[in-house]
DNA sequence: CCTTATTTTGTACGACTGTTCAATCTAATA
DNA sequence: TATTAGATTGAACAGTCGTACAAAATAAGG
């Protein structure tokens, strides 16, 4: 599969209004079902006719449909490092970090954007839960959240010198994954557990959940 | 989509041992290009040639690709559950469980089949994986993992009386998406991290991580 | 306003999709 | 061994797939 990341080529005149609304239309729509039903399942056309526009926009704008697709995952991803990076570096400024505040750091943006960022963003999460779920997009993510994840490992790391690198990126890669089957998975928690109508506060007991082990993983000896 | 579990229909002749053969090779060729690929990503066509069998004996014996796709899934799922009924049961008899105890449990039999089990239990978790990841199959997962799940969150229940049992699900569904991680990504894991040559021992780090997230979310005070 | 880069439309293409089916072969049962 | 349920084969079906393309509509830049 394609590891590039498509970039805008070179245009003589500025794109209309109505084109770059079109744009948006057709991305967003891919988004969202590339997310429902991962890369072959949603069809050129399927995202047309969600867009409202005829199938041959679809490979217009959005160039092959593998490159649709790695631009509409890295789309948000780079939103999303920017926001994590401020979040880090502000948290900074008021004194030494904790793994809470890093992991606060690091969940926060994200959670906080799928709940006041509209669907979009609350769909992206399956769409990365697919990426991660699909070997052929190994690369793909790589690009898209490695650097992020390599700084927020660094911090970690200079709270726990002795720790294996190692240990701390697992652990971190674990509290990804929890993230995202927070997200995609609330009907399973809810079906498992007694039904409790407040959905608020999921992201304390995450980061509670996480923060613990990491804690754990990285002060135990190991068998 | 389907939420059925196919079923042996009945015949009036026992199957041939060449016939039972090719049913083998055709699901266990199933399960990888699935697991690879997705659903749709892995066609009725790739499945035969990988299987060394024209394409409608596919169809004859998987029946609709739908139906493959469950079976497929449903098929280790309760072997998995098994296993760790076994295994809880097993260890209630030595005395009474702690929480590390119930997480073994829980991950040891999956991770003793992926490495000892051959290739394709290691392939399976990322069918898991898929499954987990597109809301189309909410059904299917159910059915095959909520049963075990239950029991497993009512034996962690026992242990924190006063904790809400939708909090306890969420430390499970964390804990399970962290083992499929710890599955799928260990490539990100080592591409994050330090590369260190001894592949030995994460389960013994998950269950560490698993174990002091859950025993935080369930102790802790919520804001 | 005029020019023309760009967007939009509809059609068309060849490849591939899941599934069906009649014909043929194999082997379990009586 | 004879019978025939069941497995196997390859061809064929009607759709859908991603994409390319010429023609038409639109609007940015001069």
């Amino acid at each position: 599969m394609s590891i590039e990341i498509p970039k805008e080529k070179q245009r003589q005149r500025a794109p209309s209004k109505r084109s770059l609304e079109t744009r948006g239309r057709i991305f967003d729509s891919a988004e969202r079902l590339f997310a429902e039903r991962g890369f072959e399942g949603a069809s050129v056309r399927d995202i047309a006719k969600e867009a409202n526009v005829p199938a041959g926009l679809v490979t217009h704008h959005g160039g092959p449909k593998e490159a649709l697709f790695c631009y509409v995952v890295s789309r948000r991803a780079e939103e999303l490092a920017a926001a994590r990076i401020n979040a880090l570096n502000a948290r900074k400024e008021l004194g030494p970090l904790t793994l809470h505040a890093i992991l606060d750091c690091f969940f926060a943006p994200y959670l906080e954007k799928a709940e006041t960022g509209g669907p979009q963003w609350l769909s992206y999460a399956r769409l990365v839960a697919h990426v991660s779920a699909d070997p052929r997009w190994r690369d793909l993510a790589a690009i898209c959240f490695d650097p992020t994840a390599k700084i927020f490992i660094d911090e970690i790391a200079a709270l726990y010198p002795q720790a294996a690198r190692q240990t701390i990126a697992a652990g971190l890669v674990y509290s990804v994954s929890a993230m995202l089957a927070l997200v995609t998975s609330r009907w399973r928690v809810a079906a498992l557990g007694d039904p409790r109508p407040d959905a608020a506060s999921h992201l304390d007991e995450l980061i509670t959940f996480c923060a613990a082990g990491i804690e754990a993983a990285n002060t135990t000896r190991a068998s």
